[in-house]
DNA sequence: TCCTCCTCATTGACATGTCAATCATATGAT
DNA sequence: ATCATATGATTGACATGTCAATGAGGAGGA
């Protein structure tokens, strides 16, 4: 059976071949995050997710952002950044604040220590997607899974209002 | 600054273009994981981690295998397995049996309510694949994006021994 | 004003994942 | 036979993620 045979007839379901392409992308896509995940935390004690937060903190107005505009700089849902935050408050590397403007309202403020942290993996962090991704690739390669991850991402918001 | 500018001289890390190739490759695999797990899970009330094992235990000789052989199927750590058969087990869709061979051993048994949940969850799955992976992207795309992959693997594999 | 509706953010319950430690059994050398 | 060691598998502690429910405050119309 070829790769252009159906897994099942007339429902226009994946072809094998697809289906292969699909599963060596979604695994080593996994085992990329998993790796990268490991080393961050090993050589930092940043999870990829302190990472992300503190980064979008980094780069705000007077290192403070509030609640939901954090939430949308890092593309999470409300309830998980705040769950996370909770956590990173705990360790020190940031903090709540009541928000002036509007009562309901909290701001996230970048802790001394969490400006060290994140200073000190940043070198740590990126020499891994060196070694991990680019030196894996040819440049094309690079150029081409940029595109391909924004056809996914462009078709994928289409369909998630 | 260009996108052939590094991020930092002189050091070997990522230029700012390889890092936005980087950045949309990961946040939309993730992304796209989060869907399909979130389809698969509406639609079938199997997690993607459920189907996984399920489709091995399916493929398996008599319907089960051993926990080590399982492990290596899925390409989970033992611990991983473990908690997560606990889990399956709890819920009626597999089961444990010591192993004749080797009392240290364990056989993973696939229940009839765990081939009836995984034969329901087939279809769907692979709707969601269509939809969301082989409709987003041209043939060539797809089959670029395997071999990127597969050389992500490649790399990957040879430093993690 | 008061009432309704919307938004901001948090919480609790639970599913999932990692790491290190543990326990029992097999295996091989003496 | 005995002992040291390796292997198969599980467990506990904890970090992380999702969903649904909640509380608490703003905003606008009757």
């Amino acid at each position: 059976m070829g790769d252009d045979t159906p897994v099942r007839r007339g429902r226009r379901l994946p072809t094998r071949g697809e289906l292969r392409d699909w599963r060596v992308f979604t695994e080593t896509s996994e085992a990329l995050r998993a790796e990268l995940a490991a080393r961050l935390h090993n050589e930092t004690g940043l999870s990829p997710s302190d990472y992300r937060v503190l980064l979008a903190l980094s780069e705000a107005e007077g290192e403070r952002l509030r609640s939901s505009e954090l939430a949308d700089a890092v593309g999470w849902e409300r309830s998980r950044l705040s769950h996370h935050l909770k956590r990173m408050e705990r360790r020190g590397l940031i903090r709540r604040e009541d928000c002036a403007a509007d009562s309901r309202g909290a701001e996230i403020v970048l802790e001394k220590e969490g400006a060290t942290a994140f200073h000190g993996a940043t070198v740590p962090h990126l020499t891994a997607v060196r070694e991990l991704f680019v030196d894996a690739l040819t440049p094309e390669q690079i150029a081409a899974a940029g595109e391909i991850a924004r056809a996914l991402a462009a078709h994928l918001d289409a369909r998630t209002p």
